[in-house]
DNA sequence: AGCCAGGCTCTCG
DNA sequence: CGAGAGCATGGC
């Protein structure tokens, strides 16, 4: 970029600077909230999460830089340390670092209140005591949750998931950092640039190929922008959103939880969803999108979103425990 | 082998 | 309006 105004303290010009430390509110769990995020893989899209370190490519004012996130102390009492690497990091880009890591991770949201909501919930009171400290983690942008839902739209998880990794390791902007390398989220020049054909070789079908092109012309006219959309209200979101080709109400919902940190999101036309509910709360009955809004909205009020991550969590935990791979770490 | 999977749009009664 | 077809990959 260009020369810094005045020297801004111990960092070099490039390479790994000196860390920084950030605070989170307590409880907070590193483990939960970056395993939650990558799926419980090593690896998820731009996320990573490997050896108690969250890692990923942020990108400020245009440049990429590798944000690397570990944790001491305890949930109750969180200690984090950010350490980033990348060219010209100047003391702005590592304040706006740290602004992005603390969004992403949740670092700021209180999980007290809805703890308390659901202590005597039978299921989600015990859920939240296993995994005291999940924060409610965040995709890198609007744009980026969009891209990722509608990818997902209607296939398994498991098809998802490596359509998703195709797509940041072909059209992702590579950062190598010790010999391994890293991906940030594909730009939306790097989507249009890309071709038809070249998004369906990576698993997309051809209407797919289309809504994630629209989105990527949208996110360049700049209709996508984070500031401008988290001033909007919940009802103001889903409407400009679905107003955009092949965002339907799931996906919208699935934007304010996972873009927006919406509390009150409430994704109820997921199928995951809709069917652990009715396991936990129905007897079993298989209930539909209405009766789980309905129940979600009056049971949980104002917490839905955080019941939605809750209960994604424990599926994803008990995958992992039928196939005896779930790790207990710290 | 065939059917379903963390939806959505388009088409047709 | 409500219902149905079609879509891509991966797992059962």
């Amino acid at each position: 970029m260009m020369a810094l105004p005045h020297a801004g303290g111990a960092q070099t010009e490039s390479g790994m600077d000196s860390p920084i430390g950030l605070k989170a509110t307590p409880p907070f769990s590193l483990h939960l909230t970056a395993s939650h995020q990558t799926y419980y893989q090593r690896e998820f899209g731009a996320d990573r999460y490997d050896g108690g370190v969250y890692s990923r490519v942020l990108v400020i004012d245009d440049a990429p830089c590798l944000a690397r996130v570990s944790a001491h102390g305890s949930p109750d009492a969180p200690g984090l340390r950010l350490e980033l690497a990348g060219d010209g990091v100047s003391p702005q880009k590592r304040a706006l670092a740290a602004r992005e890591v603390a969004r992403i991770l949740s670092l700021d949201v209180s999980l007290g209140p809805f703890y308390e909501a659901v202590q005597n919930d039978p299921f989600l009171g015990e859920a939240t005591r296993q995994m005291y400290g999940l924060h409610p983690p965040q995709t890198g942008s609007v744009y980026e949750a969009l891209v990722m839902a509608i990818i997902g739209q209607q296939i398994s998880g498991v098809a998802a998931r490596s359509i998703r990794a195709r797509v940041v390791r072909e059209l992702g902007t590579p950062f190598v950092m010790e010999g391994q390398e890293h991906f940030a989220f594909p730009r939306p020049e790097a989507l249009l640039q890309a071709g038809q054909e070249k998004l369906r070789s990576l698993g997309l079908s051809g209407r797919k190929v289309e809504y994630i092109q629209g989105i990527a012309g949208k996110a360049l006219e700049g209709a996508l922008e984070q500031q401008q959309i988290s001033e909007m209200g919940n009802d103001e979101v889903v409407e400009a959103l679905t107003s955009i080709r092949g965002v339907g109400q799931w996906t919208a919902q699935w934007v304010l939880l996972r873009a927006l940190g919406r509390a009150d999101a409430f994704p109820g036309g997921d199928l995951v969803l809709q069917r652990l509910i009715g396991e936990m709360y129905f007897g079993g009955r298989a209930v539909g999108e209405k009766e789980a809004v309905a129940f979600a909205r009056e049971r949980w009020a104002g917490y839905t979103g955080f019941a939605t991550t809750y209960l994604f969590a424990y599926i994803r935990r008990r995958a992992l425990q039928e196939r005896g791979e779930l790790v207990q770490g710290a």
